[in-house]
DNA sequence: TCCATCCATTACTTTAATTCATTGAAAGAA
DNA sequence: TTCTTTCAATGAATTAAAGTAATGGATGGA
């Protein structure tokens, strides 16, 4: 089989011009050489030198495998590399599952200056599981999991990093805007926008329609915050938020806000992890950042 | 060391989904895999697999480390496999150097139809050698020679494939065009056209002027075929060729050919080679091909 | 609970790599 | 030329590495 110290072996003689030499660098006898060289030519059933006089030349197949020795040596020297950044817990991928459509803005908050403390972590954002979130972090699809809905189990460890309020976002000039808080009936004439997702996983009937035996006039669903939003100002529908995303949009668009029920519905926002990740540091430190975006952002 | 074995059993256990099939697909005991991964795992200071319960789960080094052996492997197989294919002169480069200008269009005959039984086989054209054709081919510049003038030495091999009359071209209405042949002395009045070569190297001096003690009245060099060509069919001189040259240019252009000297001057072009190449299958095909051109042109 | 399966480990064996010592060929110096 | 040095190849001996066999612990399914 063609192995990495053949491949070692010709580059080495290339560049130094002699087995002898090439011996030296590679920390092995002349002779070593010339036995493992032997050996492969026989495998490959051709010289890879022609042996002129005292030195060697290249063959045409030869000068081929230097090719491929200056190719595939690196690549190997590299992974070997990289292998042992991963062992010094410097470097990974962090794939982050979210099951909190609106967080992604948050996210992004948290993950610009992630990238920058951890230059040789990658990050990567997953929105859809095959069987949900936990199962994907049970699975190791996800490394960590974004949600509001933290469910905890054995092996798994959730984390609160950022409290915020779900609130109804209105167009300006809704007769809701002006008020301190609305009642679930009071959402029976309206349209709801929501993201299309299971009713559930949807706090606005969970915690505020359903118990009150409550339900919107109509249901839209749509994937983006930034359309969704348009429509609400556009008056098209009511949208349920966290209050800072609504509070981002104020300035961009005709919206408003309101409360949901007198004493409003707040919320938390959970990281979940492998307790077994507990020891990389990389990932604890993503917790310890996303704990801050709560200053930096309610 | 990171070695293709490792690689291997990396992306076996990821396919089969155990060590132990995984084992059973490279032909080794599931014990020796283990001691080697382990080895490789302490070399690396880094676990490649999570073991969970009785079944391995890829680690983050380690699913990059698969992603590393399912680009590198078929990088080393795929070299494998070309090296075999040079073995068995199915692939290489042979790079042709050329003594003889006109012949380069008799060559583009012959590369054409090669270049598509030999799809891995490359082929090289060269025209300059620092020390002359032989020299070229001794030194491994080249790996065959077109001449029209072997030299026989040892560890060469000269073949002839093909046979041509060296004939004067001139303008269509020259008085030379209709006669049988010339005569030497009758070109001391012409200026007579060649490529840019030593006298010595030329067919018309060596054979043809110099033996009777004659010189054209006028001597011009010119690189190219066509252009010298539009020369002789403008006037400005003659040219000596080989009639099957000839022949394709006078539907193209006002010349003619006639013979030099009564018996003309009958030519063999040769293909030298290093006997040392003898065995490489494509390297013969050439000279086989080659010998067929001659039912095709002449 | 029992069985089948899977991986890790230990002790041992076999294979393969490496070295040592030597040879012969070639190049360079005297 | 002759002598010396340098280089690669070779064969035998050695050593290191890879591999096997056997076993035990853990686990998950019947």
């Amino acid at each position: 089989m063609l192995e990495r110290i053949h491949l070692a072996i010709v580059r080495e003689v290339d560049r130094t011009g002699s087995l002898t030499a090439a011996a030296a660098v590679l920390c092995l006898t002349q002779s070593a050489l010339s036995h493992s060289m032997k050996k492969i030519e026989q495998h490959l059933g051709t010289p890879i030198w022609s042996r002129e006089g005292r030195n060697l030349r290249l063959t045409q197949a030869g000068r081929y495998l230097l090719g491929v020795a200056n190719r595939v040596l690196p690549q190997l020297a590299h992974a070997e590399n990289t292998m042992q950044e991963y062992a010094q817990g410097q470097r990974g991928t962090l794939r982050i599952g979210m099951e909190c459509h609106p967080c992604y803005q948050w996210l992004l908050k948290v993950v610009a200056p992630y990238l920058k403390h951890w230059p040789d972590v990658d990050v990567d954002v997953r929105q859809k599981f095959n069987f949900g979130g936990i199962a994907a972090l049970f699975g190791h699809e996800i490394d960590m999991l974004v949600t509001p809905d933290p469910l905890h189990r054995p092996g798994l460890r959730f984390e609160p990093v950022f409290d915020y309020e779900q609130v109804l976002v209105v167009a300006a000039g809704h007769p809701f805007a002006d008020q301190a808080f609305i009642l679930p009936k009071q959402l029976c004439e309206e349209t709801l926008i929501t993201y299309p997702v299971e009713i559930a996983r949807l706090d606005i009937y969970n915690q505020f329609l359903l118990p009150a035996g409550c339900a919107p006039k109509k249901h839209k669903t749509i994937e983006t915050t930034d359309i969704m939003l348009e429509m609400v100002a556009s008056g098209r529908g009511v949208a349920a938020l966290p209050r800072w995303l609504a509070d981002e949009y104020t300035s961009k668009l005709p919206i408003a806000w309101v409360r949901l029920g007198r004493h409003g519905i707040a919320k938390q926002l959970f990281l979940g992890m492998r307790e077994a990740d507990g020891a990389v540091d990389y990932v604890e430190a993503f917790v310890a950042l996303a704990r801050q975006s709560d200053q930096r952002i309610a």
